[in-house]
DNA sequence: GACTCTATCTCGGTA
DNA sequence: TACCGAGGTAGAGTC
């Protein structure tokens, strides 16, 4: 990894234009090549960057940065104050917990926890255009299709609306319900659940994780 | 801007929980306070970081980055292998040319490039589920719908279909009309438009900007 | 390789 | 402030 700190401007043409006016920045360039260039603040995303793969060419007081796309990167260093470079080595990667495919489980787990008297039939139940997170059965015996995700946005209603149709299409299941879960549901999303007659409901991951360590602790 | 180059292991607990084994990274630490950790290769995203505003506490060994909702990042130094500080100042921000809000703001000043006669209503038209980017009045008087992408793909229509949908319902405005435009359409996005009975339109973004430059002149 | 969907998304705009 | 949509989305998984 390589470090520099240097008054620069910076200009980007690809899929945009975009043009950073003169100022003090960090230029870091990685072991694989890709090119990103921070201020002294703004979160973690880079004013302007270059992914790899790409050629990169140093001209001393100005860099080209090319991708096989054709876009191009040009850095103009004006004054080079701190310069550093290292070698990293591979990283082992992140470990995570707690995303949607978890929250998924824990649901297929606890089923209860959308509606009381809902069993599991199946999850990640196969259709043509993907599969169902959840696929349940109420207590009259009605087949239920269920949306999870971790937030509740408008494009999750219409991924279960898709399903309910394609249910439709082609099953001897009958009528299909449709819920969409999700930790927050957005309003728009609720209006739009509505409107095509879908239940909606908000869970909590830590209750629901509290519900499976019951499950566990009664069997 | 301190960066750190040093062999540590990380933990987050947070909206999830994360882990990263020892191994040698990057560690920056921004004038607002915000910490990403980086290893040497994976474009521009960090593998773990706390955004601003936060508070660091340095023990030495370990950091403990903690923000106002009570995530925690726990940063164990295991060998300093480099360590650097410097002033940036303010960045002036980065000037950006040919989004989306550009075309929607140049075709609202020319909707005759959609298609002739067309006169603008309402940029950003607020409905239930989301504002329409432009609704205009076609020279018979009948309402039409627009949606502007950047690149046309089939989510937009179905945007526009939501639209749609939603102006039937609980408007005194008649039957409207949509009308999808783009700088490209892609084939799936044509054929899905004229199924649901929409226009499609791709404009030229250059040649857009010379009609603006042409009405400013006019006038 | 193309497609799909998630994301500690980030970021800007607006009500 | 909360909410909403765009993004040079990036990145992971699947077909």
């Amino acid at each position: 990894m390589r470090l520099v700190i240097a008054r620069c401007t910076v200009d980007y043409n690809g899929r945009l234009s975009a043009h950073l006016p003169e100022a003090i920045r960090l230029i870091m360039v990685k072991a694989d090549g890709c090119v990103a260039i921070h201020a002294d603040g703004g979160a973690y995303k880079p004013l302007n960057w270059m992914n790899a793969p790409n050629t990169i060419i140093d001209n001393g007081d100005h860099w080209v940065v090319t991708n096989p796309k054709g876009e191009q990167l040009i850095i103009t260093l004006l004054e080079v104050i701190h310069e550093a470079a290292h070698e990293l080595g591979d990283d082992p990667g992140l470990q995570k917990d707690g995303v949607e495919a978890h929250l998924q489980v824990l649901l297929a787990a606890s089923p209860d926890a959308i509606e009381p008297g809902l069993v599991l039939v199946r999850r990640e139940y196969p259709t043509a255009i993907g599969p169902i997170d959840l696929v349940c059965r109420d207590g009259q015996g009605q087949v239920v299709a269920v949306e999870v995700k971790r937030r509740g946005d408008i494009d999750g209603v219409e991924q279960l609306a898709r399903y309910i149709e394609r249910l439709h299409l082609d099953s001897s299941l009958g009528a299909v319900r449709g819920v969409f879960v999700a930790q927050v549901v957005k309003p728009q999303a609720k209006v739009l659940a509505e409107a095509r007659g879908f239940r909606w409901v908000e869970v909590d991951y830590d209750e629901l994780r509290g519900l499976k360590a019951d499950d566990l602790t009664l069997f």
